[in-house]
DNA sequence: TATTAAATAGGAGTAATTACTATTTGTCAA
DNA sequence: TTGACAAATAGTAATTACTCCTATTTAATA
């Protein structure tokens, strides 16, 4: 998986650090969806003098070279997504948690042709709202 | 449609006062998805003195009800949507710009069951991501 | 191992949102 | 109608999330 990071970091004329290292690092292992500052606090005990600008600005890079996804988030805090599998979510309106979930009869679904034709598409999901058994 | 607005209000048991009268009527006519900050400005035109809490506050309020949607805003400020009947989102990764489409085949497909025995479902759309003309 | 462009830490600045408080207003029951 | 009261408002302060700036350090390369 580190392999993985080093190689996909060459790729794309990033530069390996350890502060960087010790980010995918987290997000490979992350619990659902970390916002930045989860990412940062965490990685403090490591480095305890990385700002939080790194990690975020890190996180924001990772993003744009593919290697995460910014995700949907509904007006709160910036959420990261480490899968990068095709996957939908399941977003709780009243505690705002997203839960990963699979299915493949929504993964091969065709994109409109009014779409397809006004725009570049990279990507879809569904995404399904409701309650989590905590907020009902 | 502003009788509408009063039917809800009553409904909900919100009262029904000048400001709240204004902020809906924007939102009926509104551009995309406005931001707080959008329907701030706007209504400001008819109630100068009009506070930025009471439109933000208001607009929530107008949510949890249900008379209008928190729309997903990946990291930038939060958006409102209006329009309740079923459709679905195109979200440009470059601008953030969210257009609305319909696609009958989009709306009435099944909610897979692990996710509806372990929630309580109140909807879904699709969301596909890419550029639009202008970002690309 | 020297060069150089990129990355970092630290802090300041900005934008979006939320909290607080005194005052005003809409609703409902008498 | 009117009076009581809970809810809503304006104005402002505070907080949170994010972005920008600058001097210093570091990874990649040749």
């Amino acid at each position: 998986m580190m392999m993985d990071f080093d190689e996909k970091s060459r790729q794309h004329q990033l530069k390996i650090t350890p502060q960087r290292t010790a980010i995918f690092k987290i997000l490979t292992t992350a619990r659902n969806h970390p916002t930045a500052d989860n990412v940062y606090q965490e990685v403090k005990t490591e480095f305890p003098n990385i700002s939080f600008d790194t990690v975020n600005r890190t996180l924001l890079t990772f993003a744009e070279v593919g290697m995460i996804e910014v995700i949907e988030s509904n007006g709160h805090c910036r959420r990261f997504e480490p899968n990068l599998k095709t996957h939908h979510h399941f977003y709780c309106v009243g505690c705002g948690e997203i839960t990963d979930f699979f299915h493949k009869e929504y993964d091969n679904l065709e994109i409109p042709e009014n779409i397809s034709r006004r725009f570049h598409v990279t990507g879809k999901r569904m995404v399904i709202k409701g309650l989590c058994d905590k907020c009902i």
